[in-house]
RNA sequence: GGAGAGGUGGGUGAGUGGCUGAAACCACAUGUUUGCUAAACAUGCGUGCGGGAAACCGUACCGGGGGUUCGAAUCCCCCUCUCUCCA
């Protein structure tokens, strides 16, 4: 969430960037955080005097019973009595009010950092660059899910039985490639320096709240609900919340961390047209790289992510493209998002496999994960994350590209995981 | 699943109703001193919020929530986590 006293301090620069991102009640939000911060502070501060007075003639009680001066001492109980009554009324409603500002605070998103452009939907995002080519067929081009089908390496009716539409079996080759994406995609960030933890994916509600996903999108994530936990959607929730509550010191930066997970999301609402195959589904894998950097470099922190991403898919030979996501797509969390795209043969269009992001300090004011710089002084820290990279979209441009008459060639950096050089 | 013990500041750990936001020690920071290293000594050293230009002042926080009391780390209730023993 945005830090109250910088709303306070730039509050028409707020709203106007507010604005970018679509936000509708931007100035009506904005105004009645400050309302109600006012409202907390001078709250706050009759409350303070009020304990402050009632405190001190307890105490004075103590050094009157001791006394033996047993009359003032009750005189002085009835007084306090009184002061601690009217202490607590204004002890609840600062609770309130402090509820109150919590929640008018995380309804409003991040602000949208200046290079982000206007835009309603995916279709205004910016296209920076398109690289590799796009591969050439004479005869057919299968999609992938006839593809996985004709070789069978995924069963979708499989998983149907199993669990549902949305969560399929990978079998054999299918598997097995999977899982050479999956070692490939970790050592190259354990190469970058990123260090590889394995965290929970089932979490508490403290941890959504974080990383942003909770209170209000909630309805994308699975909830077990006998255990008030929730199934990650993506490993930058367990990952970010490591650092939730914590003050770093600034040499301990640059922190990166990268996990492989399984991600679940309910895609709620969802039905469409892209959702065949491997194109929307409810449980996926994805290797996730999340950094916590000094807010004056995370913008080269950014960069640096997303050259990783790029490498990956330069290894992969896929043809891929570059996009900053405008103000209507961007999430509701991110100050600046990039996104990926690889080129899908026979779907004819472009697939989302990755989605790189600077948070600045909107999820750090949540997690309270601060640092102290050189002054001694503390700091909000900036959170990034990026894909690197979710395996369903790869996995089918991979099968989409590269078929030929005698099957589908592996990627050359892949064979080595995998163990066999076709399908 | 049953029984017990326990969760106190970065760490160890004292503290059973007021003089305790919290002893002591360790760690850490700064300074003094000895030729360097090391040691010794001195001082400082939690977090949030409010006020203040700042020094600093006020307030809250001893796993979480509620209660008793003029006053709670300390007493009571609920929850939670950890450890030990048993099944």
């Amino acid at each position: 969430m945005l830090d109250i006293n910088f709303i306070r301090d730039n509050k028409e620069f707020v709203i106007e960037r507010l604005k970018v991102k679509n936000f509708g009640s931007a100035e009506q939000d904005v105004n009645a955080a400050i309302d109600t911060d006012a409202l907390r502070r001078t709250t706050q501060s009759q409350q303070d005097e009020m304990l402050s007075k009632s405190k001190q003639i307890s105490k004075s009680i103590g050094l009157l019973m001791r006394d033996g001066k047993k009359d003032e001492a009750e005189n002085a109980k009835v007084e306090a009595a009184k002061l601690s009554d009217q202490a607590k009324d204004l002890v609840n409603k600062l609770r309130e009010t402090e509820e109150d500002l919590r929640d008018l605070l995380y309804k409003i998103p991040n602000i949208p950092h200046n290079e982000v452009p206007t835009g309603k939907s995916e279709d205004d995002n910016e296209i920076l660059f398109e690289k590799g080519d796009k591969p050439t067929f004479t005869g057919e081009v299968k999609p992938h899910w006839d593809l996985i089908e004709q070789y069978d390496i995924i069963d979708f009716e499989l998983g149907n039985k199993i669990t549902g539409a949305g969560f399929p079996v990978y079998k054999g080759k299918g598997a097995r490639l999977q899982r050479a994406l999956v070692n490939f995609f970790l050592d190259q960030a354990s190469d970058a320096g990123y260090t590889e933890v394995q965290p929970p994916i089932l979490i508490n509600e403290a941890s959504g709240i974080g990383t942003g996903q909770l209170p209000d999108k909630d309805g994308q994530m699975y909830r077990i609900e006998r255990d008030g936990l929730y199934v990650i959607p993506t490993a930058e929730v367990p990952i970010t919340n490591i650092y939730r509550d914590v003050i770093l010191d600034e040499k301990d930066f640059p922190i990166r961390n990268c996990a492989f997970t399984p991600c679940f999301r309910r895609e709620a609402g969802s039905w469409g047209a892209d959702v065949r195959g491997l194109n929307r589904l409810h449980q996926f894998d994805k290797v996730e790289i999340v950094q916590v950097a000094h807010p004056d470099r995370s913008y080269d922190v950014l960069d640096e992510m997303c050259k990783h991403v790029e490498a990956l898919l330069e290894a992969l030979q896929l043809p891929y493209r570059k996009l900053k996501l405008c103000g209507g797509d961007i999430s509701f969390t991110a100050a600046l998002t990039y996104d990926y795209e690889v080129w899908s043969a026979a779907q004819q269009k472009w697939l989302e496999v990755s989605s790189v992001s600077n948070f600045e300090t909107y999820q750090a004011n949540r997690l309270k994960l601060r640092f102290k710089d050189e002054n001694k002084k503390k700091r909000m820290a900036h959170t990034l994350n990026g894909s690197a990279l979710a395996l369903p979209r790869i996995l089918a441009a991979i099968l989409e590209n590269n078929q030929n008459e005698n099957g589908i060639a592996i990627p050359e950096v892949l064979r080595p995981y995998c163990g066999f050089e076709s399908i």
